[in-house]
Formats: C-alpha cells, sequence, structure tokens
DNA sequence: TCTAGATTTCCACATAGTGCAATTATTTTT
DNA sequence: AAAAATAATTGCACTATGTGGAAATCTAGA
C-alpha cells in the first residue's frame, strides 16, 4: 500500500471510487467503460463494478443497453443538496428578480465550479437574450465578464491554473478581438483595472451582440463567493455610472460580507 | 445476506457509502457522525472511515475540529456538472411511449419556443384521435391545456407579452366559450386553480370534441422547461384524479428536477 | 478542573474486493 | 450477411482490505 501525504484513514476502495466519479466529472460527456479505466489506471472490471454500484445510487446511468456511463439524476439532487446549503447563494438569489425587475436585463448568478464560473440561477429580463444558456453553464474565465470576476476576486489557487490554461489557448488564436494584453502582464493589468472600477463587463467579446456587467459576492476573505451579472443588448447599459451597473454593485455590496475596497 | 432485488454485483462497501451519502443529502443540514450512523444504522467507526474518504475527495467537510459534517465543494461541482449536461426535452421524451401504452392517449412533449408552446415530440395513442397537429405546431397559450402550463409554471417574463396579446384577442371576441374570466384578475385566479391541482385541462375548448390534461417538468428554479400532454376524447379521462392524469403527474415529476410543492 | 459525550484510532479476523480470464454483447470488416 | 474484432460483463480463487468492538483522544458543559 501507498500512504499518500496527509490523509490515509479511509477506504481504499471509496477513494478509487470517488476518483472514477472526478474524471467522470472532469469530462463533459458520457464516456465508455474503457475510456473511463484508461483515463483512471484501473482495469476495466474493476470500473465496471465501481459503476454498478453508482448506477444503483442513481449517480450515473448508462445510456440504452451496454451505453455510455454519464452522470445521473441522483448527481443533480446531491448539487441541488449542496447549493441549498450555501449561504452566499442563498442570500443573493433571493432579490435576483428584484434586480432584474430594476434594470430590465437578464440577470445571471454563478459560483466557481468545474474549472470555471458556473451560472446556477438565471433570471430573464424584458429583452429576449434568449440564449441556450442553462443551469451549470460554465463561463469562460477571460472573455465573460462573470469569469473575469473570478479572475480578479475568485481564489487564486482554483484559479491560476485555469487561468494559465486559457490564456495559451487564447494566445494561439489572436483572432479574436480582445480588449487586453494576452499575456501575464496583460491580465495583471486587466485585473487591476476591474479591481478598480468594482466591476467588469464585456462587450459582445464572449456572445456577439451580448453585452454584460458582472460584480462580486465577497466573503470575510474578500474573495468572490459568487458572481451577478447583468446580460443585455445595449453598450451604455454596462458602462461604468450607468444606472444598471450602480444597481448591480449597490446589490452585491449589500450581499457581500466586506465592504470593497476603492 | 446479498440477495436484494436485482443488483448485486457492484461493491458492498460502496452501496453502504453512498447510502450516507444520501443520508447527508436527504438532511438538509449538517449532522454529527453518530446521528448519520444512527440514521443509517452503522456504527460510528465505520462511519467516519467513510466520511474520511469523502471528506478527502471534497464531497463532505467538516465544519472546524470535531465539528459537524456537511456537504461540500466537490458535492456542488458533481451536481453542477450533471445538471448542466441534462437535457429535460430528450430525458423526458425517452418513455413517452410508455405512457401512451399506459394512458392509451395521445402524447405531446412540448418546450416554450417561438413565443408559444411549440410540439417537439408526439406520441400517437390507441384511440385514433387524429387532428391537424404535427411537430412544430404552436399551441395557444390561454386555450389549450399545454399552454396552460407554460402560462403557470413557464418563464414569466417571456410569456407575459404573450400573454397580454392573447388576452386582448379573446377580449374582442367574447364567442368561445371560456372557463375563465378574460381579464387579468381572470387570468391570475385561473393560474392559482392550475397551480394548487398541480395539472392543466380543457374538455374542447382549443379543438371541439378534443380533451386534454397538461403538466410541467420543472427545472431546478420551478420553472416550466417542457410540458407533457395528454389528448383524448373522453373528458373524464382528463378530470382531476382519473388514472389519466394521475399517471401524467407522477411521469412529470419523476422527470422534474425538483419535486412541485403542494 | 473534572465529567459526560462524541470523535478518532487500534488491532486481529474473515469478509469482500481484486485480477485474470472466460463469456456475452456490440460494432466493424470483408 | 457472416465473420472477425472490439468492448462490456461475469465467474472464481486468493488475499488484500474493510469490519467491529473497545481503547484513546478530544470537545463541550458544570
Amino acid at each position: 500500500m501507498s500512504d499518500e501525504n496527509g490523509h490515509g484513514q479511509g477506504l481504499k476502495s471509496l477513494d478509487t471510487a470517488l476518483g472514477v466519479l472526478a474524471q467522470m466529472v472532469a469530462k463533459s460527456g458520457p464516456q465508455s467503460l474503457s475510456e473511463i479505466g484508461r483515463a483512471c489506471g484501473l482495469p476495466p472490471s474493476k470500473v465496471h463494478r465501481y459503476l454498478a454500484s453508482f448506477v444503483a445510487a442513481g449517480l450515473v446511468k448508462q445510456k440504452e443497453r451496454s451505453g455510455r456511463y454519464d452522470l445521473g439524476p441522483a448527481a443533480m439532487q446531491l448539487g441541488l443538496s449542496a447549493l441549498a446549503r450555501h449561504d452566499f447563494v442563498n442570500a443573493t438569489a433571493d432579490c435576483l428578480a428584484e434586480l432584474s425587475a430594476d434594470t430590465g436585463m437578464t440577470v445571471l448568478l454563478s459560483v466557481w465550479a468545474n474549472q470555471g464560473a458556473t451560472v446556477v440561477r438565471w433570471e430573464r429580463g424584458a429583452s429576449p437574450t434568449d440564449t441556450s444558456m442553462g443551469l451549470g453553464t460554465t463561463l469562460p474565465l477571460l472573455n465573460s465578464a462573470t469569469g473575469r470576476v473570478f479572475l480578479s476576486w475568485g481564489p487564486q489557487r482554483a484559479i491560476a491554473p485555469v487561468r494559465d490554461a486559457q490564456l495559451r489557448r487564447l494566445a494561439r488564436q489572436p483572432g479574436l478581438s480582445a480588449d487586453f494584453e494576452q499575456t501575464k502582464a496583460g491580465v495583471a493589468d486587466l485585473i487591476s483595472r476591474i479591481r478598480q472600477r468594482g466591476f467588469a463587463s464585456v462587450e459582445g467579446r464572449f456572445i456577439p451582440g451580448l453585452v454584460a456587467a458582472s460584480a462580486p459576492v465577497l466573503d470575510w476573505q474578500g474573495e468572490s463567493q459568487a458572481a451577478v451579472t447583468l446580460v443585455g443588448i445595449a453598450p451604455a447599459a454596462v458602462a461604468p455610472g450607468s444606472r444598471q451597473t450602480e444597481r448591480l454593485i449597490a446589490y452585491c455590496a449589500e450581499k457581500s460580507v466586506i465592504r470593497l475596497q476603492t
């Protein structure tokens, strides 16, 4: 046996089984048994028996007879149950409808999960910003207003690797219009600009034709536990000093534990 | 031991461990080790080791030293990942044929699109209720059972303009038999009646000679992502408490991510 | 500080998880 | 369409590994 650092007091089989689960979370779609086995470095027969238990619990389901495996309904319940205990999400989600009504824009509430800013609440606005987004959509770190909030105020440990990966990916495709220099220094500069303004915004960068402004809900450590985002079509609405952004900032300040220092 | 129904091909320890997880999902707050053990009928030492693995995986976290256990960040990741890849329409469409066979009625699956309730799946039943409807048909918001589901549980912001337009149009043609007062107050009353019953029905209002009952498939926010509709010719079939409507409601509850509160 | 209750660790024993290989189902090739 | 190839599932013997009770450690209340 091998004793890793720190912990060694769990069940070995459970640990490896949960590793299989994590692998399934990491991939965004269904996977075949052997794919999973290869990715985890486990023999197919072992994986099969783990999956049998997961399927019995509803955490995993297999599409059709002998089809790929994917996360199942119990996984959704688990996530919703976990979400329900997230104090910041609960408190912030309370008056989202009001915020949407006041601004006339679509409102998103997101947390950091799945290697990105993940939408957990979604309040439609008046303007028909009909996108294909739903709960669980993950927004890009550098190109979306929501992502940039986590870039600027989020937990750096978790974000740094994603940031570097996206930066490399962007650097390879310089075609996209960018409003910042796509280097580490450029990102640092972007962050300082965003922190100074107190919110992040993009204008058609992530989804052409849509503009967005996003502000952080800060915990006691000054880290962003959640982000609230306004989505609309009028660039003026997301400009600094606009009625909508002022309302957004006030809303987030009210839900934050600490004030954000100017 | 070992002879449960159907399945017995998983890992016993994993099964019981997942049972512990399920127990934690069921409760809405943190629990102590012994509480969990008592609830699952397991000795504390066993539960402790399971939890150690869950904590290592991030699915569970313990508040402070020797504190209660609660769901952790990975639980949220897992759930959001599952939610993100969940497709309501296809998941609901999966067993429509079965529903049709059980009820003997024609079954429609609709979503809100193109400013209306739009039919996207269509399973013909035993009784030859052949209509001029097909895939892509848009059903009226106020006069059809399907439309009324979206009226009651759909995205209000998107529906409001359509509702008002139809209301104005109806008010100008009072000839059609109506089972509700054709005013804003009348609609609000209709909605509250429908929400209380848990489904909507019409009897020959939309298409003379045909009756229909429709129930919502609810997403995490309690909004209707889709509507499942039974179409037939016997008014008794769509009455509250009938075998068919009970079956319909059970079907939609199974496909919904959250339960609808009575 | 002392007591009560809960959590965490220890240890010998046998349950139950593991790997390999055989079997069955599914997909691709000729 | 039949056959070969690939992938999924199951059986079996072995021992690694999870189990239970009790001891040790820790936290909270008096």
